[in-house]
DNA sequence: CGTTTGGTTGAAATGTGTCAAACTTTGTGG
DNA sequence: CCACAAAGTTTGACACATTTCAACCAAACG
């Protein structure tokens, strides 16, 4: 039942189980896994668009995105990830990257070789649902993102990005109350709303006058998350939680 | 090798072939599918946000779109689909929708129960994993509406949205040269794009007059490629089309 | 303690939205 | 086959949300 024998997996472990109940074999299985970690220092990639990973990672500690360039040199980060989710796990169905992956704080991740992951997707069809259900979360946070930046306004936007955090990091534990470390800069806020920095600033002051939040540092706190959610039309129904991480 | 005897499941076969080389038996199980085969209208949801779907389906004719729509009741498109896509594969492993999935144009949609799927999945392991490859697919190409949404002007957004239907539409053999059918209004490019339809109006006239395209109707045609893929910013990378289906 | 990084402020510029009306094409029933 | 309705496109004037630029301030850090 406890995973905290092999403490460098147990964020995985735990991601895994508010997915589906792990039976003794399959948690064996993923504690088995021969996992490459590696430290790595804040804003540096993982892997980069255009590479051909022979390899996926999980996020072991620290925050990490996925992001992409355009011609003019713009940068708009596509999702944001936490301790225990894998970012590249599409990596071992397409061959090249159409994305970068990057470390957003000082971070630990563990490498799986693709032949690995493909053996225990065979050898655990529960398991291969399970990951295979990830990306589909991904691909639903995607699909929310889009709309995030196409049709809200500022103001929405930042609050249902700040939401997204909140009901996240709740859901793995990792938050009390309505306070989460975020270390998340207003730039990178800026490039995944698709806003200016210099905007970003002034929306989360209007969000901390209006009495909603308190951000100060990594440090944020829903002072009403009722009226937070509102303000950032957030329904979490496309995170896909379970139950049990949801009422959490 | 030809599924003609069977005109309706044709696009299906055809999508699936552009991404994995089928077996004759792997073939024949996809021409065995119990299909629910139903004409819908256009615009009609297909299915809603909020639906617990028994069943997936396959776009068999016609164009459909995925949507979700905000409390203010501004509308974004997240995709569009075109005959042979499968828009709706992650009810296989999502409960509940998260999305909208509505019609465009009259169409011809194949609806399959999930169990059968699911049996399909676990007999055909290869099948199993080009659905899953298509999902992740389609996760990529919400990453870059999320990156065309957040980081291009106007005239770069609707010239990308045009690059990757005409991309799309030439890998599946529905094109001559590059001039496509694209039913689509500039009603629904302004729901894709994030922008009005009033601006989107003016976007495509001045693509017109910068010679780069002619749109008239349903008749799209590319008048200078090159010069539109420059436009646009795009790199169909991200559509992860076979070489064959690329080079088309 | 100086340097870097991130946050804050103000003024001016601009891309895109809104509104309202006219025009054009498509579809349909008489 | 015409007449009309409905749907989609185009136009102009104006409003405004957000960007840009440039400077300053505060906090973190070696």
């Amino acid at each position: 039942m406890d995973a905290s024998f092999n403490p460098v997996v147990s964020p995985l472990i735990r991601k895994l189980e508010s997915i589906i109940a792990l039976s003794d074999d399959e948690r064996q299985a993923i504690l088995d896994l021969p996992l490459q970690v590696m430290s790595l220092r804040a804003d540096q990639d993982i892997v980069r668009e255009g590479d051909r990973p022979s390899r996926s990672c999980a996020l072991l500690e620290g925050f990490a995105c996925t992001y992409k360039s355009t011609a003019e040199g713009k940068r708009q980060i596509t999702a944001f990830y936490i301790p225990g989710d894998i970012p590249d796990l599409q990596s071992l169905h397409l061959e090249v990257l159409d994305t970068s992956l990057g470390t957003l704080t000082p971070s630990k991740v563990g490498f799986i070789q693709h032949e690995v992951l493909q053996e225990l997707c065979d050898r655990h069809p529960r398991i291969a649902r399970a990951f295979w259900r990830e990306t589909l979360i991904d691909a639903s946070v995607f699909r929310e993102w889009t709309v995030n930046v196409g049709r809200r306004d500022a103001y929405a936007r930042i609050a249902h990005i700040l939401c997204e955090l909140m009901a996240r990091m709740r859901a793995v534990g990792l938050a009390r109350d309505h306070t989460v470390q975020i270390p998340i800069t207003q730039h990178e806020f800026a490039d995944a709303s698709g806003l200016s920095n210099v905007h970003v600033n002034r929306v989360i002051q209007a969000l901390r006058s209006d009495g909603l939040i308190v951000l100060k540092g990594e440090t944020l706190q829903a002072l009403d998350w009722e009226r937070l959610k509102e303000a950032g039309d957030f329904d979490p129904t496309y995170l896909h939680l379970s139950p049990k991480a949801e009422a959490a």
